[in-house]
DNA sequence: TTGCCTAATCAATCAGGAATTGGTTAAACG
DNA sequence: CGTTTAACCAATTCCTGATTGATTAGGCAA
């Protein structure tokens, strides 16, 4: 019992000498238990209840660390892509982007509106697909830059890396382009309408029409590719 | 003027020929000069062009690739949290949180409510602040969950990392526990009672008030400790 | 048997350097 | 004066070896 409990109360003495704070990290198991005086074991016993009660949190090729174990780092996208498909990418943007546009009429200063209006002109010019999807890339991402709040640009980047990881191999071909009554014309200027207004509610009807639109269009292109 | 355009001829027609798909890397400057005959600098000269034309996107060390140049990785959640505050944070899970409530209502299985029952019962018979936030956590990723939409869990993890990460520091003594008549309690009950129910609406406005609740206590939190 | 110790092994991670690659500069050449 | 060539720079990748927590098998004593 005495010996049993021992490891642990060398470990607490250790750790309270030494006093490190948090995120400190403590020597390799293969030394440490030697400095202690007891087998690796016994000292694995009494760091895995250490760890379960979050005084420390260990990691295989890092080490052992005092403190709470630092969140679960977030999936890349390539694995998030993989466990998705364009069905689930297509709902989840209508699902965020709406919210993005509100958060934009309500944020958006001149300067970001005027980059919108420059944007639209510039796809209105483009003269490729490819063109073209790079301005309405850029504008989406405006909008959500509008709302000037960096964790749901960040939130939109996933989202966006996602999605293009997702529909990877659709391009379309660059002899072809855009149609001078291509429907998102219309949509985006409808947008930018409303962000410049400062219409709330309007801003993210515009985005879910577009985006029903897109879907629209993308639901097409399937059943004609088949 | 002959000569000063081959170099571009030259890769365009390399580019037809092999058809590669996007992504598809191309050889390095070095061996592609001599493939095609022409100097390095006239090389790249003509990817330039082709980069500037959003054809093909270029990096030290990576390479030249085909297609647009990827979005910029996505920061490491730590990067983002560095670049936000706690604010932001709480307006972003305002803006994004009712909406998956609003999902969890209309995707929820009867598995996925029971669980979260059992998660709220559980939060009540929490005895420490630390295990009531694991429940907290628990219930607020089964909304998530109960969107079955791999990318919106996705991005809720996201924010959640980055919450946590944000407010870091703060983490309540583990000798109090919650009281029996904390707010969320209520809330969290009207939450799942509104999912259960397929209210949407109802759904998304309870989270909405939940969130606001727990706003308004971190404020309180705050002004206290000044 | 039961429990513990030791050693070996595994798998994840990190550290360092060599090699690769786009970007840049300077000298040589015509 | 423009072009070519070579060298160098800086960012990135790849590889190898070492480190480290986790796991397993054998030996050993009570």
């Amino acid at each position: 019992m005495d010996e049993a409990q021992g490891a642990l109360t060398q470990l607490r003495a250790y750790l309270a000498q030494q006093n490190l704070n948090a995120n400190a990290q403590l020597p390799p198991e293969r030394e440490f238990c030697e400095v202690l005086g007891v087998s690796r074991g016994e000292l694995r016993k009494a760091l895995a209840v250490l760890e379960e009660n979050g005084e420390l949190w260990r990691h295989v090729g890092k080490g052992t660390f005092v403190g709470t174990r630092p969140f679960e780092e977030i999936t890349g996208v390539a694995e998030i892509a993989a466990a998705s498909n364009p069905r689930e990418v297509m709902h989840a943007r209508l699902v965020v982007e709406p919210m993005l546009a509100r958060e934009a009429a309500l944020n958006a200063t001149a300067a970001d509106i005027a980059e919108m209006r420059q944007c639209l002109k510039a796809s209105r010019e483009a003269t490729t697909w490819r063109q073209y999807e790079n301005c309405d890339n850029r504008l989406h991402r405006l909008v959500a830059e509008a709302s000037h709040n960096t964790l749901l640009i960040a939130l939109f980047d996933t989202l966006n890396a996602v999605r293009r990881a997702v529909v990877w191999g659709r391009l379309r071909n660059n002899v072809d382009r855009p149609p001078s009554d291509h429907h998102s014309f219309r949509e985006h200027d409808a947008l930018v309408d409303a962000i410049a207004d400062r219409d709330l509610a309007a801003a993210a009807a515009a985005m879910d029409r577009h985006l029903h639109a897109v879907q629209a269009n993308l639901l097409r292109f399937r059943l004609a590719a088949e």
